[in-house]
DNA sequence: GTAGGGTTAG
């Protein structure tokens, strides 16, 4: 896309067009009225609280009404309504509640202008009761028509929708006929689900009255109502391109909520339509194109504009700057925020706002540290932070090594009165379950003030995250019981609770109530469908949820659908499902790269890899990360080039990491190359002194080569600094309940029954040409010993104990938490030959479809 | 004197 921003001369605000940029007051000179002595106090005294009010110096003006109170006057009911005017304006609530008791000490009979007012401030301040009360106490003869215009709008604003629909009507039946105010007030009032149909009503009232075609506020309330109660962009549109006086307000809004509501491209093409109408985009149009940018990754568009906001001095307003922080962190490469902060730092002034998005940036970024340090220098200054601050700090700290710093900062909500925030609270919640702190999450939880669907989703899913399936459901049938839900957060967190077990006729189970629902076309519900059945073995299903997705598929659904190709060996069909994307015209982002990437890696087709890796900077604009590097060594390397991969590390822009060096590792254990392999293994425990994977790695690449001396001598290693290594356990899915075995396990109910068929398998697939391979067996022990070792692997038992409790034509899905050994890789394909029977094993890394004899990985993994 | 546009927890 590009969109040429004309020079600014052209959008200058030198010359606005006089329905933008109202300029604020003008400071006048600060008049020298208050050295003379009141010869006249009253009027003079009024005139001098004028004078401050024009000024800007609302405090001062109160003083001089306190002062003028002491000495028994009182100024007149203009002055009065002026100064609650001022009060509104700069939301100092408290001083327009001082000004009401100077009203009333003074006994003056306050007339409809300034009743009006002191609806609003309490209507501004949220306190409705107020509101109401001076409302009602107005007599007949006071109510007038800004009155109820003024009570509507404050019910509506106060979350009192039926009260304001109701005043509405009420007004009607006293024979008042509304003007633009009232409707806009009412329309706000019918912008929620519930009222939907009462704001049609009111809709098809407005047509008649023409008022929607000739107001641009009511015009924006109507949007605002079919986007906010029922996410109905169409209509929103239909009421926009009728709109007479289209101004850039409501330009503005319509672009937002296009973002909103997920068409940032429709938002952009509306702005290029706001152009060309010559309508001038303000500092609130550019935030919002801004917004749109950084949800569309449109770095060329975000800098054209930034470089306009510069020219034409927007770029200091806190609101701009914030969107372009913000930007600067959604398009630049993951994890540099330097252009971001470079925003942040060069801006003339901060507020919450900003402060916050500097600090959301470095909390989704791994930037726990400096999202902290942020905060400290924040809470130093006179900026107080909000709940959305302290929600991202919480983010921040969502680690095991943070999670006492953020239990600090949650102190600190106590102290300033948040935490009772249903947002703050939530966030507490979830950065215990990030940190794998679920009883304290559960905790968290359980003392919430209110809790709404987040709350539920976020304890739901870190029970899912840890397994715990029984607690999570119960959650669910909760949720369910209480009517309020479950809504596709739920939907999507059980379904990667149960892919991550391989869970999958939980998963079907789940399915099903998704349709019961009618979520089953959320396109975040497909999308973990997606992912749950391939996760679980059954790609076809997968592909099946994917198809019907018609063009609802986003980069999600592509990226989840070319993962489950590759992770099941079929590269080719990956590879095409990316072509498809591409020519459909959809946008790859970093993941979709590393699902490709991955693709050529487990097919073995480096040339192809090494082209794809070349066209994600060139003809889509994606700076290759860790992973994606990660991603190209494991290509090299597992293809045998091992200097390649070797050199390829470093040529690295950056350093690489534990990742990059344990897959290289990984490499060399294949092609069994001690010198390299040694040291890339010194390489990780350079990073990481005691990391189990390095040292297990080594010792497996050692034992393959038969130097059992150095593979002791790691082993020694390891005791002597108690690393152990994550058990390999395997386990399986059958009528409705996960079966889980460690190597040589006996502890199952059916132990004997299922050694006992190890045993007929044995000699079954020994006729059929199976050897057992004891290089994969790791202590220097006798090699019929070994064999028996070999025979008993936890992902051997599991195939055993499938193959005695499922009926034939039923594919056998056994998971594994490590990498399947090798010579179970070859026992499972004699297996598979012997039995008839498809054997599906998902390991650490990717899938392998065993069937007559074959499997799906080539032998390749 | 009454109305409108931007960040946020899953």
């Amino acid at each position: 896309m590009n969109i040429c921003l004309s020079s600014p001369a052209k959008f200058s605000p030198l010359r606005p067009s006089s329905r933008v940029l109202v300029p604020s007051s003008p400071k006048q000179p600060s008049p020298s009225l208050s050295l003379q002595p009141p010869s006249n106090p009253q009027p003079l005294n009024s005139r001098l609280i004028t004078a401050h009010l024009d000024a800007g110096r609302l405090r001062e003006a109160i003083s001089a009404l306190d002062s003028m109170a002491w000495s028994g006057s009182y100024p007149d009911l203009v002055t009065y309504a002026l100064l609650l005017k001022s009060c509104i304006r700069c939301r100092e609530f408290h001083l327009g509640r001082h000004v009401r008791r100077r009203l009333e000490e003074s006994g003056i009979e306050p007339d409809s202008v300034v009743l009006n007012s002191l609806i609003s401030l309490h209507s501004k301040s949220n306190d409705w009761e107020e509101a109401e009360e001076v409302f009602w106490s107005m007599g007949s003869d006071k109510r007038d028509l800004v009155s109820w215009s003024a009570m509507i709008s404050c019910y509506a604003t106060n979350n009192k929708e039926m009260e304001a629909i109701a005043l509405f009507l009420d007004m009607l039946q006293e024979g008042f006929s509304p003007n633009e105010y009232c409707y806009t007030a009412v329309i706000r009032a019918c912008s929620t689900a519930k009222t939907a149909r009462i704001g049609d009503a009111i809709f098809g009232f407005l047509m008649k009255d023409g008022y929607f075609d000739s107001d641009a506020c009511v015009g924006c309330a109507l949007i605002d109502m079919f986007v906010k109660g029922r996410g109905d962009l169409r209509s929103s549109l239909k009421v926009f391109n009728k709109m007479s006086e289209r101004n850039v307000v409501a330009w503005t809004q319509i672009i937002t909520r296009c973002t909103e509501l997920g068409h940032p491209e429709e938002a952009v093409n509306l702005f290029v339509d706001m152009l060309l109408e010559g309508c001038i985009p303000d500092k609130f149009t550019i935030s919002a194109v801004v917004s749109a940018c950084s949800d569309l990754g449109l770095l060329p568009l975000g800098l054209q504009l930034h470089s306009w906001a510069m020219r034409s001095g927007l770029h200091s307003d806190v609101c701009v700057g914030c969107c372009l922080v913000d930007m600067y962190r959604k398009c630049g490469a993951c994890g540099s925020l330097s252009d971001s902060r470079k925003v942040f730092d060069q801006m003339p002034s901060h507020n919450v706002m900003s402060w916050t998005a500097v600090i959301t940036g470095y909390a989704q970024c791994d930037g726990s540290k400096e999202a902290v340090e942020l905060f400290l220098e924040m809470i130093r200054g006179p900026i107080r932070p909000n709940h959305f601050t302290f929600a991202s700090v919480l983010k921040a700290c969502a680690s095991s090594i943070n999670v006492e710093t953020g239990v600090q900062v949650y102190a600190h909500t106590v102290k300033l009165g948040l935490s009772t925030d249903n947002c703050v609270g939530n966030s507490l919640v979830s950065m215990f379950a990030r940190s794998g702190r679920t009883e304290d999450a559960r905790k968290a939880f359980e003392s919430l003030f209110d809790r709404n669907m987040v709350s539920y989703n976020t304890i739901l899913d870190a029970y899912s995250k840890n397994l715990n399936s029984e607690e999570a459901f119960s959650l669910f049938h909760e949720i369910e019981s209480m009517g309020m839900g479950p809504d596709a957060y739920t939907f999507a967190s059980l379904l990667s609770g149960a892919a991550s077990v391989g869970a999958i006729s939980k998963g079907e189970l789940i399915h099903g109530r998704i349709v019961k629902s009618g979520l089953h076309f959320n396109e975040c519900v497909c999308n973990a469908l997606i992912s749950m059945y391939s996760k679980c073995g059954n790609v076809e299903a997968a592909f099946r949820v994917f198809d019907r997705m018609g063009d609802k598929k986003n980069v999600i659904s592509w990226t989840s659908m070319i993962m489950g190709f590759a992770k099941h060996g079929f590269s080719e069909r990956a590879l095409e499902t990316f072509r498809e994307m591409i020519e459909l015209g959809m946008r790859p982002n970093e993941i979709t790269s590393v699902a490709v990437l991955s693709a050529c890696s487990h097919g073995g087709l480096a040339s192809k890899g090494r082209m794809y890796f070349e066209s994600m900077q060139k003809d889509h604009g994606i700076t290759p990360r860790m992973e994606h590097y990660a991603c190209m060594v494991d290509l090299l390397g597992r293809s045998g080039s091992l200097v390649e991969a070797f050199e390829f590390i470093s040529s690295m822009p950056f350093e690489a990491n534990e990742l990059v060096w344990r897959t290289f590792l990984g490499a060399c254990r294949i092609h069994g190359n001690v010198e390299l392999g040694k040291k890339a293994a010194g390489m990780i425990l350079q990073k990481d002194p005691s990391d189990p994977a390095a040292y297990i790695l080594l010792a497996n690449l050692y034992a393959s080569s038969g130097r059992w001396e150095d593979m002791a001598e790691i082993r020694k290693k390891m005791k002597l600094k108690n690393l152990t290594k994550e058990a390999g356990c395997s386990w399986i899915e059958v009528k409705d309940t996960i079966f889980k075995f460690h190597v040589g396990d006996s502890s199952h109910p059916q132990a004997r029954e299922i050694f006992n068929e190890l045993d007929r398998l044995n000699t079954k697939i020994k006729k059929l040409g199976y050897v057992p391979n004891t290089d994969f067996f790791l202590h220097d022990v006798e090699e019929e010993q070994k064999e028996q070792y070999l025979f008993q692997h936890s992902e051997k038992l599991a195939v055993a104990f499938g193959l005695i409790s499922t009926p034939r034509p039923k594919p056998i899905r056994v998971f594994k938490n490590l990498r399947v050994c090798g010579d179970c890789h070859s026992a499972i394909k004699y297996i598979s030959m012997a039995t008839d029977r498809e054997i599906v094993v998902r390991d650490a890394n990717r899938f392998h479809h065993f069937k007559d004899g074959k499997c799906s990985c080539n032998d390749y993994w």
